[in-house]
DNA sequence: TTCTCTCTGTCAAACGAATAACACATTCGG
DNA sequence: CCGAATGTGTTATTCGTTTGACAGAGAGAA
């Protein structure tokens, strides 16, 4: 449920759509990797196994991007929903915790094409300042808010302790950043002006937990 | 939108339900630790960011926890969430991939506090075959399948490259393993009796991305 | 041209989840 | 022992998302 205005006019765009995009434009790369020119919405939604119409309902929100009758152009779709989720501009992020999580993520080559380089990334353990992950080097912790000034850096991967999150957070947003990745298990507080997105990876295992062991007792639709 | 049956009664749970089940749980283990023995759903609710009605609404898919007028018991409430999500009995997994991100999950010290102990880790990278983490070894791919099936493992953590994920989740079905913790960015096809959780790291990247870079136009309410 | 086919944009209906409302069981103070 | 206060279990209402339906724009064939 987000509220955005684009060209003056004001609309809401649910979450769930939002989520699907990044979808939508994984598919499509792949498609126009393939030499694809055109695909219908039919064609797109199967593939990613949801229905035609939510599809064209969630590009809806962005205004038309074909003609009715004619399928999407892969070309024009693909910039388009490029510059709709945001990553046709760059966005650098620091990694706070350069612990096994920070230093995967550090490693993890797809976010710098997809347009989120690593500038930095922080830790307060002395041993692990100095080393380097793909050419990045790992910094002290007490470098982070002069280096997050000096770099204009928007967004921050958290891979903190628990009891560190919040005041790392702090620190960070009075420093311009303006977007949380957060790892820990915690919520933060911030204002309504930052976003947050917090990664509960537990919370994932549990999920699985919880169906798999009623597997047995599942009851199934054809 | 799962559906369980317990006691021959067969009813349907939200999987909103289910992804606060273990918010909810982690919450309790912190207040038991506090020493607190009593509850209210406000109480809960509020420190989670939640409605009061919305807690007791979820907690009523699996019957009363407490009588009307009086609040929850902490030390009753606990181990009852324990069991319907399922982490009362360990559920042994293996990670496949050992990769930074195969590495940085086999590190993390919770899932195992939390009944999700790693037996084993494998890997078709011979320089990584012999490697211990936290006095686990890494395997050579080779020996997955006959360990899975040896150890009766029915959860895997997928952390392989893209083109390998299909294969490998073949693979180990045939081996009875029934849920998947999926970390690459495809969908696996898997029969109705197997569960898959994909946790698509990109796509909330993106989606905080598009959120940041609206901020500037953002409505917010109060 | 005209007819048919395809496939989008758009609106309406169906569905599911979040919130509010409330009846009533329990405790506690007087 | 009674009445007020508390706070659950449960039902009703509201809200948002998903699915279905369809008009009509363009393309291509005859």
């Amino acid at each position: 449920m987000t509220i955005i205005s684009k060209q003056g006019k004001k609309f809401r765009v649910p979450d769930a759509t939002i989520h699907r995009l990044p979808l939508y434009l994984d598919k499509l790369i792949l498609l126009q990797q393939a030499g694809v020119k055109e695909v219908s919405s039919r064609q797109l939604a199967t593939s990613l196994d949801i229905k035609a119409s939510q599809l064209r309902h969630d590009f809806h929100y962005f205004g038309g991007f074909s003609k009715p009758g004619r399928p999407y152009l892969v070309d024009l779709l693909v910039p388009a929903l490029e510059e709709i989720i945001g990553i046709d501009v760059p966005l650098p992020m620091v990694i706070i915790g350069a612990g096994h999580l920070g230093q995967a993520i550090a490693n993890y080559k797809n976010f710098e094409r997809q347009g989120f380089p690593v500038l930095g990334i922080f830790d307060v353990d002395p041993r692990l300042v100095g080393l380097e992950i793909r050419g990045i080097p790992i910094r002290p912790q007490s470098e982070m808010e002069s280096f997050v000034r000096e770099n204009q850096v928007r967004l921050a991967v958290l891979t903190v302790p628990v009891q560190a999150v919040q005041e790392v957070a702090n620190k960070l947003m009075a420093c311009g950043v303006v977007g949380f990745w957060n790892f820990s298990p915690t919520d933060i507080k911030v204002p309504g002006t930052v976003i947050v997105r917090n990664e509960r990876l537990a919370v994932g295992l549990m999920c699985l937990s919880f169906k798999t062991k009623r597997l047995g007792n599942l009851e199934l639709f054809p």
